[in-house]
DNA sequence: ATTATCTATAGATCTATAGATAATGC
DNA sequence: ATTATCTATAGATCTATAGATAATGC
């Protein structure tokens, strides 16, 4: 094995060195390291102020070799943001299927309350992307349409499943106005944890619970709607509120 | 009065005339034109991806020309920032000074309620430039630096509303994260106008309502306090509740 | 004389492409 | 041969400065 040898320890990958050489236990395909790389700093100073340079610095190679692994710097964040959404339309349709009809309430908490799990846990808080001047205010169009798409979906459920509760409760509010304050509650939580806010157990079931509020729950239905997420996390998807929480 | 005057029907300003000509109302100051286009163009696109050339382009001059009027495109957010964080200011010393002792609720729900209605009117949605990447990630010694501390102030005054209030409560949350929380929910409706939500009073009172939710407020005294934020305002402040919403 | 613009441009980026090169894989 | 990098660079910005110019004000 070459000193030169693109992993210390474990198969050498084809193709020229680096001219900064690649760490021993990095296994991380280069691809990879390029979409870690880019979501740090994409997070922490916005898509536009980040350069291609920037992010090849930080991985470690030249700047032109970016471009053997994307076709140009959108195509980073469109990478990031595809990786994004994914996770949240399974769950939905998993909570539509199981717990709908019986408790409109707890079907709300539970989608919040793994929202905002999802959020807090993922890697560099990559929930922000969606927040960046340059993918809101993207035209049609673009390369980030499929995302766009996909994150309208997101808040047609919370607008149908808010609706739902609302109604039953004989709030004011009502539709896309109510899903658009329902995510927004939601994703105060990418806020928070850039602010450098521990999002605990704690802070996850206020968000939730400052939903159900929003479509004129009460104390006790609301303290209900927790029990009832809690034994469905426990059961149908195999966590317990300490270990997804 | 010639032809090329700054201002048709008013009187003309010195200096070159523009090579696309005044249109003949405006007196707004050519100082205060570049902050309104700029207010436009940063809360639309963002600051990093917005150019000099641009914001001369939305007011009608040359792009260098800019460069009399401010030292450089920072100092243009610089001052759009400032102009932000000024009213908000007041608002927390007279609401401090009159109605605190007597009912903590009123004065968190008060506190959101007249944010809420100023961010919710604001020319260009101008609260949106404070969480630009450009801004939140500003190191200190920055131009930035003023505005941040007031926005300190701030988050400090949501945070002793609160604590006193979840107190009461024996709400879990207290001090510096229930101060990130409360902004949080404030701040919401920057996004919710930015994604052409409409900004009603019933919109205002929902998101005061659910910072004493998250305060551990019950449904009854969420009404008291509404009501006594209500009779405050109109006393006060000389505005009615339809007035300022 | 003062004010507010203009033209022209330097210098510093920044993105993306072309083509060379140094590894591994067969 | 294939893969993943490198070097070098074109071309397009973008910010900011220098100095000229065309108004008003006195």
């Amino acid at each position: 094995m070459s000193a030169s040898a693109a992993v210390e320890g474990g198969r050498a990958r084809p193709g020229r060195p680096r001219h900064i050489p690649v760490l021993k236990s990095s296994s991380v395909a280069p691809r990879d390291q390029i979409l870690q790389a880019s979501a740090s700093l994409f997070t922490s100073k916005g898509f536009a102020a980040t350069s291609t340079r920037e992010i090849a610095e930080a991985v470690g190679i030249r700047q032109a070799s970016l471009y053997y692994h994307f076709a140009g710097k959108d195509e980073i964040l469109a990478a990031l943001l595809g990786a994004t959404v994914r996770p949240s339309q399974d769950k939905v349709a998993q909570i539509e299927a199981d717990v709908s009809p019986e408790c409109p309430e707890a079907a709300l908490f539970l989608l919040a309350l793994i929202d905002v799990h999802t959020l807090a846990n993922a890697p560099h808080n990559v929930g922000m992307l969606a927040l960046l001047p340059d993918v809101v205010s993207a035209n049609d169009g673009e390369v980030y349409a499929e995302f766009q798409e996909e994150r309208r979906k997101l808040a047609s459920s919370y607008a149908t499943f808010g609706t739902r509760l609302a109604e039953q409760h004989n709030a004011p509010t009502s539709g896309e106005a109510l899903g658009a304050m329902l995510i927004q509650q939601v994703e105060g939580i990418i806020t928070l944890r850039a602010d450098g806010i521990a999002v605990d157990e704690l802070r996850a079931k206020q968000i939730a619970a400052g939903c159900l509020c929003l479509c004129g729950c009460g104390r006790d239905r609301i303290i209900m709607a927790q029990q009832v997420a809690e034994d469905f996390l426990s059961q149908h998807l195999h966590m317990d509120a300490p270990g997804i929480l």
